[in-house]
Order: C-alpha cells, then structure tokens, then sequence
DNA sequence: CGTCAATTTGAGTCCAATCAACTCCCGTGG
DNA sequence: CCACGGGAGTTGATTGGACTCAAATTGACG
C-alpha cells in the first residue's frame, strides 16, 4: 500500500480469484516477524493479504533502508522482475496469504484469466506508485505524515465503516523509512498534531482522528486549516 | 527511465513486437514540446518510445510538480489504471512513438503475446520505481545528482558505445523536479562535480564524466573518492 | 519490580530551500 | 552588425526545516 490522496484505484482491490466461487481456498497463515522473501530470491510465489500487514523494504549498502510499501488486505506482493524479487518482505502482524506459484501465471499451462488480473494489479501498483513519488519528493514532514494518517484511515473505514481511527501496527521508524524521515522527526509531528487537537494518540499503535478536514488540509499542504468553520465529520467520513 | 544504480533490468527494454518479422511498421513522430495526454484523460493507447525524450510528470494542486520519470527510446509510456492516465506526458526531443491501441491489448480480440510482453514491460516498471523510492526518500542532493549522471550515461553507452558522455534533454528544472530538489541546488551541485573534477560541463546540455568510479562512489554514498589513486590532469585538461 | 527497547522530547547543527543578483545564451529587430 | 530583451542557468547570502546527538520517558515483558 502506498500511502497517497488519490487512491480510488486502491478501491478496486480484490481477490485475484474473485470470478470464481470458492474463497480464497488455501490461505496460508503466517506469524509475525517472519520473512516471506528476500531481495534478489528467485520468484516463486506471489502473494495477495488477507488479512494482516506486511512490509516491504529495500537497503542500501551503508544500511539506509526505504520501506517501499505497507501490504494491506486486498494487496498483492512479490510482483517478480526478471524472475527475482526486488525488495524483502516481513509480516508485521499475523497474516493470512494467499499465494499463487509463479508457473500459474506463466508459460502455456498459465491460467490467461489470473494472467490478466495480475496485469491489472500490476496497473495498479504503479498508479499508486506514481502518488508515492510525489509525497517523497516533494511533501514537507506534516504533509507527509498528515498524509500518512489519511490514507490509514480511509484503508480501515473501507471495512470497518467510518471510525476515524487509525490502527498503526508498524514501528516509527518503519513509518519514518516509509515517508522519507527520521523516527525522531515522525514523533515529533504526531506530537504537534496532538497539541493542535487534530488527532489523538490513544496508544502508539492506535490513533484518533479528531479534524479529519484538518488532517486532510494539512495532507495537500494548506497550512493552519483546523476547524475552517466547523468540522464536517460526516462529509469526511464520506469523503475519505 | 528512472534514475537509479542498480538498473540492470533496463537491459531487457525491447520492443513489445520483438518476436514479429516487421520493425516497428507504424511508428509515428512528434515534434519536441507536443503533449502526449494529461492526467486524468481516457487511455487509448499505449507507447513505446523508438527515439528521442519524453517525460512524465504530476502536479499538485499548488503547483509543486514531481517529474515521474522520463521516457528514453525502449521504454513503454502510458500505463493505464482504471482506463485513465495517471500522468502529464510531453515530448523533450523529437521523438518516433510506436503507438498501440488499448483493444489490442484486453478483452478477448487481445493479442496475448501483446498481454503478455506489457506485462513484462509493467513488472520491470514497478521494481525500477522502486529503486527511485530509495533515492526519492533518502539520498542527499550530491548523492541524487551522481545517480542521475550515472544512469544517463549507463543508458547512453549503452547504445553508443561507452563514451563517458550524458546527453541532457530536459532543463535544469525538470531534473530538479525529479529528484525531488530545486533548479538551484542541481545548478550548485552539477558545478561542485564540475569543480572536482569529476565531471566536465561541456555544454548546458552535454556533460562529460571524467572520473566515472569517482561518481559512482558519490552516488553510492561515499564521500571524498576523487583521485583515488593520482588525479588524471590531462582529463582535467581537455575538458576544461 | 527491573530491564531493555521503543518512543518522546530537547538542544544544537547542517543541508537544502529561499530570496536575490548576476551571467549567459539566443533570437529579434532596429 | 549590434543593441536589446527575456528566459534559463549560475552564484551568493541567508533562512529554516529536518537531522543529529543526547537525555528523559514510556511501555512491554520476564
């Protein structure tokens, strides 16, 4: 998942097997902590969450990390490059996968149907990877975070309903290695939109959005936007 | 293209109609500053870029613009989500454009051989934004700059022979945007390279890259690898 | 209750942005 | 041919936001 605005498109997720009647048949469980896959393993599974979120990293020699992606229910990983993976993949809370072997979307004996739904995911991620780009190159730390926080929000109200709370099961430092910033950095905006009564940090992993419209100002970079007249909760659930 | 280091999949760019007899029949040309789309606009058609610079940006609402990528002769542009392009697309340089329609590609009149090479063509997209996340999110402004350099000339020599030589199409804020800078710093860093010798400012267009392992260094992070053994004054001096 | 890691907060620094001036390059027209 | 104009690029001075280093606090877990 990538943490962006305009994400529609991220509506569309769905099983890839979503035309046929059985659901979902052989998900496979997995503990937190564990590893799905390394850089540069070969390709031999992808996989779709359903349920549970994992994180997607990628290193450089000096030990710099970038986290490239929150996988969320609904999400796919592993898109293969040249037969290898292009990032590592850890579980970050107890997930239940759905994985595709590799030759099923291949060769002769591939299934054209799943051939053409992973082209579409694949659409997909690079939409939403389009988004990406902008927040890294060009957000400043609370456009970035607000953003962050947005997106969230919005990804768990799809299920649960509108309930202006964001479950954050990584670390700070995964959401700093997310957005381009440091943990320091991260903790020190949550604080300042805590101050500013915009949202509420229940634990660290739980946080309430008090302004959503003010969040979401703040997501596209219109600055000292709380309360413009009077929050419209309902608008915004609706909205996000 | 995206700017990054470890590109070596960017090897695999060739034409989607590889495996057909005719070269590229139907290939059009478009004069430097033609729109392609803009974002938002229907997807018709998908391109693949034969020759010359295209590039691919986004805009936020304010104005900021990110420069996704750019389009160098072998890669596909245009990648829908949702039947819509997600990206402004405009020509740098006089460009020939192989153009395939969408109804080529989907449903069941599809080629599948087409299906199946932009799928390739979507998958080695995904893993070298990728590696742009990393630069995006954490390079300082010399490291982004040396990476850029680099990949231009990798991507050049690659079809010229290795002449240590970068053509620059865009404008200096066109770089800067994709780097996540401003023209300035690109401006201040490009002179820094210049002033260490490491790279040669022939015109505002064409560089020359005088120690090419000293930049790559740079680009990977490590500082101060000018000369590692004895500085190369003849370089220096056909250069200047 | 104690330990240790994660997080938060604080103080100071630095890199890149901003604001501003100047140069260079080209094309245009006198 | 040269003066002029204007945009792109470069360079300089200053500012500011995020980083770094450091300390305090919280929280998870035995």
């Amino acid at each position: 998942m990538y943490v962006t605005i305009s994400s529609e498109q991220a509506n569309n997720a769905r099983p890839l097997r979503s035309a046929s009647k059985q659901p979902t048949p052989i998900a496979k469980a997995f503990k937190a902590g564990a590893n799905l896959y390394f850089e540069g393993d070969r390709v031999e599974r992808i996989y779709q969450v359903c349920s549970g979120v994992l994180r997607l990293t990628r290193l450089l020699e000096d030990g710099r990390r970038q986290v490239i992606a929150f996988g969320f229910p609904g999400d796919i990983v592993g898109f293969p490059c040249d037969g290898r993976y292009h990032t590592d993949c850890d579980v970050l809370t107890e997930a239940r996968l759905q994985a595709y072997h590799l030759s099923a979307l291949e060769g002769e004996s591939g299934n054209p149907e799943l051939h053409k739904e992973l082209l579409q995911a694949a659409l997909r991620e690079i939409s939403a990877m389009q988004d990406h780009f902008m927040m890294l190159g060009r957000k400043s730390a609370i456009e970035k975070v607000a953003s962050f926080l947005c997106v969230l929000t919005e990804r768990m109200s799809r299920d649960t309903g509108p309930r202006n709370q964001a479950f954050l099961p990584m670390s700070r430092s995964d959401i700093a290695d997310f957005l381009g910033l440091t943990t320091e950095t991260v903790s020190r905006t949550l604080s300042q939109l805590r101050k500013r009564g915009i949202i509420a940090i229940n634990n660290i992993h739980t946080i309430m959005v008090l302004q959503p419209q003010a969040l979401f100002g703040l997501s596209q970079g219109h600055e000292g936007m709380d309360c413009p007249t009077k929050p419209d909760l309902h608008g915004l659930a609706r909205a996000c």
